[in-house]
DNA sequence: AATAACCAACCGACCGGACGGTTGACACCT
DNA sequence: AGGTGTCAACCGTCCGGTCGGTTGGTTATT
């Protein structure tokens, strides 16, 4: 990632994300999101020669946001089988901050990638092809640290798409339900020492 | 749902669908789709008066199949505790033809609706609110029915977006980590009979 | 039986507007 | 002067939706 966004650029950015989120996917044009960012059609372009190219840097952008999000909640998280997991349900799946309205912003530029050209969504799948690799390495019983992944991703799914209503408590039953289920598969080695409701708390950068 | 779609909307639904899974969500125009039905656009819009009615009915015809799907596979699942999740880790989850192409094609009316106009994707909420008070009175610890439901929407999802590729191993093996959990997780019961490999195979329907 | 009246189904030309992208010029700073 | 960044104006295309009209079949009237 050689290519530091030299912050207009990503305060283009942040403007493409506000226009998918105040008008929708399909209002993502051009004209919106220069006017969103005060600027003109011409100076977008210049920037980002084209919607693909726009839409394929949000796209790497709220990739790298993830891919460095669970990154430093793995390192912030003890060592031990699952650590991976284990990071993802304390930083990712906190009951505080972590599912606000810029996460949720971030979110749909995946959708506004599949809407406009589904190959862009590219980073974001090599991203999650990294991801796997690392719970599938994390010294879990096979299908326990991919059950909690896809536990994650299908909240977060349905709530960015808006099938199901955010509900806080819902979020914390789930993680229980899974760090019950992480403790009890953990191959027993010394304590689990993971669990209570956990300090660090800090919010997951951007995603 | 007392409305019959006289099948010649429904093979106009068809071929929407076809037109998003071959061209993509942007190329969902009515052109496209009248071409696809070998129809006139005039014909078209003799039967769904705007896109927007479109796209409305086939976010419909896949939440009622889900429904039923879903409904259907409770029927055929024996009585106890978690009988609803039990359901959806035998015929929803199945490792065999639950995944089909057809499943992805109906699944992409969500993305449709929300590029089209977010409002759209109401009947699918309403579907899911059915689905998740159904697992609330499901007589199991809470979050545990509700871990397995996102469990499989995850999956379901990364699969569609094409976040993450397909395989058949991955979901057999999250189906016996889910199912390990649930069984751990019952309120014992006379003895779990659900479990081993277990029958009833049978695929679900449509999605 | 022949005619007239009616109607759902369907067609395709067309329109207004919006979109992605281009261009040539302007302003500002070395 | 010349590079850099920005802009308004514009172009060709395409899209959603309208509209006037045609067809084939059914019913009503004579």
């Amino acid at each position: 990632m050689k290519r530091t966004t030299p912050k207009l650029q990503d305060m283009l950015l942040d403007a493409t994300e506000a226009v998918v989120a105040r008008q929708g996917i399909a209002n993502l044009t051009l004209d919106a999101v220069a006017a969103e960012a005060r600027m003109s059609k011409g100076g977008l372009l210049h920037y980002f020669p084209s919607k693909d190219r726009l839409v394929e840097a949000l796209v790497i952008r709220t990739a790298e946001g993830w891919r460095s999000c669970y990154t430093e909640a793995y390192e912030r998280t003890p060592h031990g089988p699952g650590r991976m997991v284990r990071a993802l349900l304390d930083h990712c799946l906190s009951d505080a901050k972590c599912w606000t309205e810029e996460l949720r912003r971030s979110s749909s530029a995946v959708f506004a990638a599949l809407a406009q050209n589904p190959a862009l969504i590219q980073p974001m799948r090599a991203v999650y092809a990294d991801l796997h690799r690392r719970i599938a390495q994390d010294g879990l019983p096979p299908g326990v640290g991919e059950a909690v992944a896809a536990a994650i991703d299908g909240l977060w799914l349905d709530w960015v798409l808006g099938i199901v209503p955010l509900e806080q408590v819902r979020v914390v039953r789930v993680r229980r339900a899974l760090e019950d289920m992480l403790v009890r598969a953990t191959p027993a080695r010394r304590s689990p020492k993971v669990k209570g409701s956990s300090g660090s708390r800090s919010g997951g950068r951007r995603v």
